[in-house]
Formats: structure tokens, C-alpha cells, sequence
DNA sequence: AAACATTTGTCCGTATGTATA
DNA sequence: ATATACATACGGACAAATGTT
């Protein structure tokens, strides 16, 4: 009997990473509110585990900047207002621009043919009106990238940011932009002809235009 | 009797604060070596404490990249290699780039006078030879930079990456070069004339001159 | 292969501290 | 101002998981 292949991953889900993940999730399509109270207690009879890994996981939303703790007091989830999205786009802008002028020197042909594809399957979404769906693709064509980076600094950081951006497209309905479908196919060339500065400069466009437009 | 105004930030340190405090400084100087087994019950008798603060400082360091956790087996110091400053270096060169943009439009007299005090002092301690004073100083003159900029996503990630790097300062050695004082006085007058693209551009070469050198 | 020893993950009780009446 | 209620921070114990003999 052939044994599946997944479990070369066999890093069993410990209960403080599903509540870690569950919550996020919740903040970030807004089922639990900014500026709500959470307790501990609470939200461990809620999910069927103890206080112990309610708080831990706790700790880390706190650290990523979606909820705020005040120790001793209470820990509740952060708000949001508009202006959060400069706050997060440019750090990420940065960010991925360097992520891809690394990668533009290390990337290989088959990640090359995966982004083709991920941008065709995005641009069909785009056009289709499906904006989860885009979204969704728009974040693997650039995890890929980061992926092929090398860098857990870059990728610690980017995710953290990108769950956040995340975060705010959920509460301000934004749809991604017609104009990335173009910008990613750039991106592609720059990579096709190991172009790092460019790959960088097209990244940092990418991500800083729409907040420019955003702002006019 | 008057009472002392620092009371108004009663932020009263955690067992939690306390132990990480003291782990960082510990794991930053090589105190604790690379790749030592960490086991939480040790440290909690050794610190005075139960094991409760012990292991949530250690899920702070592992997001920092202090420490790996395997969960369910054991939590380490991680390693370091010489490659380590050029994964932490790019990442917050350009983040402290976007600080130094961000910082340019919002800057005030008074901080540009703290620079200047902070980068006299600089050159001195440099030219003293005094190394670990230099470090601090130049750590003051980039944080100030950090603040101005008035984004608490910049201001974490960047404090995460500058504790790193003070990491592999500690275990190579390195000292702050002399061509930092120039550069910090170049950026202080790109302040002065609110030039962002100028304090930017100034910025990156200050983090990625010295690793260009260093792979030469 | 199986039982052991160790360490981690989790649970829950208690006390300290904060906010409210 | 005192007292009351409540949530958090911490402690200590049990149980599951790992690797070791």
C-alpha cells in the first residue's frame, strides 16, 4: 500500500495553532469586530480547549498587529480606519520589491511557468468579476516569489503584512486592479531576462500605485 | 513631595516582559549559544519563575527568529552563519529606507537637532575606536529616524531586524565604519531641504555599502 | 519492540491587579 | 473612599508525545 506523500510534513496541529488560525481568520473577514473585547474564557469554551492556548495564540495576533493587549487589563481586537492602508502598503511595497530583485537572480524556469499560469487564471478572474477568487491568486503569484527569495526574514515579514492588507480589503470591498494583469506580465519579462532592478522597480509600481490612486 | 511624572506610562513590566528581556540580551551577546537546547523548566528555576511566562517569552523569540521551536520535541537557539547578515540587511535596508522617505516629509527642527547632537557623538565614539558606544548611537540616530515616521509596522519590524543584525555584530565583531558619519550628515541635510527621494536613496546605501564591501 | 525517562502541551486553580458600584 | 466583581498573570500538575535503552 502506497503511503501519501503529505506526510513529509508531519507537524501535528498543535491546539494553540488552531486557535492561532481560527482567530485570524475571524478578524480579518470581520466575524469578530474591531474594537471587540476578547476573553480568554470566553473564547476557549467557545473553541473547546483551555485558556492556555487562547492566550498564546493571543500573543502572537498581538505581535502581528491584530489584536491589542494591555496586560493586566484586556486585550481587544484592533481597529481599522482608511488610513491603515497607507500605514501597511508601503513597509510591504519595500519589501517584495527586494524579495523580487533577489529572486529575479534565482528564480528557475518551472516558477517562471507558474506564474504565467497563476497571471492567466488571475487576469480570468479579474475579468470575470470574481474578486475572491483574484485575490487569492494574486497572493500565490507573489508568495512564489518571495518563496524563491530565500529569505525567512522577507518571509515572515511579507505574510504578516499581507494578512493585514488582507484584512483591510475585507472591510473596504477592494477589488484588484485590471492594471496588475499587465504589471504581473512585466514582472514575468524582468524575471525571463534576470532583470533584478527592474523586477524591483515593476514590483514597487505595483503595489504603491493603487494607494496613490487611492488617495487622488 | 512632588511626584515623579514618568508615572504616567505605570506600564508595570510582566514576568512574560522580564523573561524576554532577558533572553534576547542573552541569546544577542552569546550568553546562550547557537543551537543550545532551551528547556523551559530550566530556565523557569533559573529565572525564578513558572514555566507559564518562560515558554511565551520563547514563542516571542521564535517570531523574532531568536529561537526554533519544534513542537512537541524541543526549542533551540538558531544557528548563525556568516550568510545570516546578508539575509537580515537587505530587508531592513529597505525599510529603513521607507522610514527615512516617510520621515523626510514630517521631520521637525528638533529632531534634525537630535541628529545632529546624536551623529557628533557618533563620529567621536568612532574615531575614539569606542565600538560598542558607537553601535548604541548609531542605533538612537536610525531610531529617531524610525519614529518620526510615525508607522508602528515599520517601527516593529524594523527593532526585530536591528536586533538581529545586533546579533551578528556581537558574534563577528563588526564595527561601525567611519564612512557612516559623512552619510549620516548627508541624510541630516536631505532633511533639511525635505528631500524624501534624496533621504531614501542615502539610507539604502548606508545598510548595503558595508555588506558590498564585505563580499569583496 | 516495548517500556522508560524526559520534555512538551494543556488544563485549571489561585492571586494580583483593574474597573465598577 | 471602600468594597465588590471581574479578568488577567502566574503557578503547579497532569497527560500526550518524543527518542532512548
Amino acid at each position: 500500500m502506497p503511503i501519501p506523500k503529505d506526510f513529509s510534513t508531519p507537524v501535528r496541529l498543535t491546539a494553540k495553532e488552531r486557535v492561532f488560525t481560527q482567530l485570524q481568520q475571524w478578524i480579518i473577514d470581520g466575524t469578530i469586530h474591531p474594537g471587540e473585547k476578547l476573553t480568554d474564557s470566553e473564547l476557549a469554551t467557545a473553541l473547546g480547549v483551555s485558556r492556555t492556548p487562547v492566550r498564546e495564540a493571543l500573543q502572537l495576533l498581538a505581535v502581528q498587529g491584530f489584536v491589542e493587549m494591555q496586560p493586566g487589563k484586556e486585550t481587544r481586537v484592533t481597529m481599522v480606519d482608511k488610513e491603515d492602508v497607507s500605514k501597511v502598503i508601503p513597509p510591504l511595497a519595500a519589501l517584495e520589491s527586494v524579495a523580487a530583485e533577489l529572486a529575479a537572480s534565482l528564480i528557475d524556469e518551472k516558477t517562471i511557468s507558474f506564474l504565467k499560469e497563476t497571471n492567466e487564471k488571475f487576469a480570468q478572474a479579474v475579468l470575470a468579476g470574481d474578486s475572491y477568487t483574484a485575490l487569492k491568486l494574486d497572493e500565490q503569484f507573489h508568495q512564489a516569489i518571495v518563496e524563491v527569495a530565500q529569505n525567512p526574514y522577507l518571509l515572515s515579514m511579507i505574510s504578516t503584512l499581507q494578512a493585514n492588507a488582507r484584512r483591510l480589503y475585507y472591510f473596504k470591498a477592494i477589488v484588484p486592479a485590471e492594471s496588475s494583469i499587465e504589471q504581473h506580465n512585466e514582472l514575468i519579462l524582468a524575471f525571463e531576462r534576470r532583470d533584478k532592478d527592474t523586477a524591483a522597480a515593476i514590483m514597487k509600481k505595483n503595489f504603491l500605485r493603487p494607494l496613490e490612486e487611492f488617495y487622488n
